[in-house]
DNA sequence: TTGACAAGTAAACGATCGTTTACTAGTATG
DNA sequence: CATACTAGTAAACGATCGTTTACTTGTCAA
């Protein structure tokens, strides 16, 4: 009885989210209970064939795009490919997507409908990222007379001022000084 | 001339997004200049104590937390901490943050504003998961007539029709069929 | 100047690595 | 029935693994 190679990849996928590192032929005989590791071998052998798995340069076991990543359909409105001829799509890795430079970026939870015309809502994740550049129309975190707030950067005659995407809330100047700590560069949402 | 801590970690966590496994020791020795693997051990020691390496239950090198991950600050209205005392945060990997059954789940890039009341612009990527239950007012993903739409589904007296959430796209009643393949779970969106 | 310490080299250890060879059992095909 | 093929076991291979021991530097403080 032949382990199905789907099957295989939902234990090996488990495996590589929990350790973050990718079985050894060894631990592979335990979590298929194989009594060799050459069945080990000879099942890897089908992953890579499948491009579920490859070897780097260096020979290494590693895990390919399937692993970290989700297939990424092109349009909404331009049709679904048919779920068996499941082709021309790329690869989402959303830690890769999202984060450019992750020495400089941190996460910040949202509370407040100050950005819900920005489409920024409570309770989404926002990615900031410190020490980058910024101009007119980025949404920052900015520390105005010693209060966190998430606003859009304005600047207007020299003058520099942040401004709610929220009509209800009037614009903020600064009264003694205004900073900056990091250009929001990313939104993240999850239902329920 | 020690290798300081942090850039060390840079150079690991570059290593690791890239090939998605550690170096070994011997290849560490390549990629900080040393020319005796005790030195990628000392090295690693230190990183273990930093806490951001760690060994499994089976003592093999696995990247902890900060690898695939990110400080996650509390609220946004709650002030940040200080960056000298960074403490008190959990982490977040945006890959098992949004994604709960990979198998199950793919990405499409939205275009259009029908969905934009909603928080889903244009540009957007929205997870969808299949083979899941919903319920009125979750935003799905459906062949309406066999056309391709992002829509709320939602249900009344019996009657099941799909609404968009922008107010001037009107309600949309199926002619023969309603096909729902998937459930948005979560939205990612990328500045710039 | 001396001693202590940190950081590196060089060499060696047994253990585990991926891989290969030889063989066995089961199953399907002719 | 004979054959071929697949999937598995068992054992062994050299290579590499992480780790340890012994020794060499350079630096800083006493």
């Amino acid at each position: 009885m032949a382990i199905d190679i789907e099957s295989a990849t939902g234990v090996l996928r488990r495996f590589y989210r929990t350790y973050h590192r990718l079985p050894s032929y060894q631990e592979m005989c335990a979590l298929f209970g194989f009594a060799s590791k050459r069945s080990s071998f000879l099942l890897v052998e089908k992953l890579v064939a499948a491009h579920i798995l490859t070897k780097d340069e260096h020979g290494k076991l590693a895990p390919k795009k399937l692993f970290a990543t989700l297939p990424l359909y092109g349009s909404i409105k331009a049709g679904l490919p048919a779920p068996a001829e499941e082709q021309d799509f790329s690869f989402v890795s959303f830690d890769e997507y999202l984060v450019q430079d992750p020495t400089r970026s941190f996460v910040l939870k949202v509370s407040g409908d100050s950005m819900i015309e920005a489409g920024i809502y409570e309770g989404d994740l926002v990615i900031i990222e410190k020490n980058v550049s910024f101009t007119t129309g980025d949404v920052v975190v900015a520390l105005i007379d010693s209060q966190w707030t998430l606003k859009y950067y304005k600047q207007q005659n020299g003058q520099v001022y942040l401004e709610s995407a929220n009509p209800k809330y009037p614009p903020l100047y600064p009264r003694d000084n205004l900073e900056i700590w990091g250009k929001v560069v990313s939104v993240v949402r999850r239902y329920n």
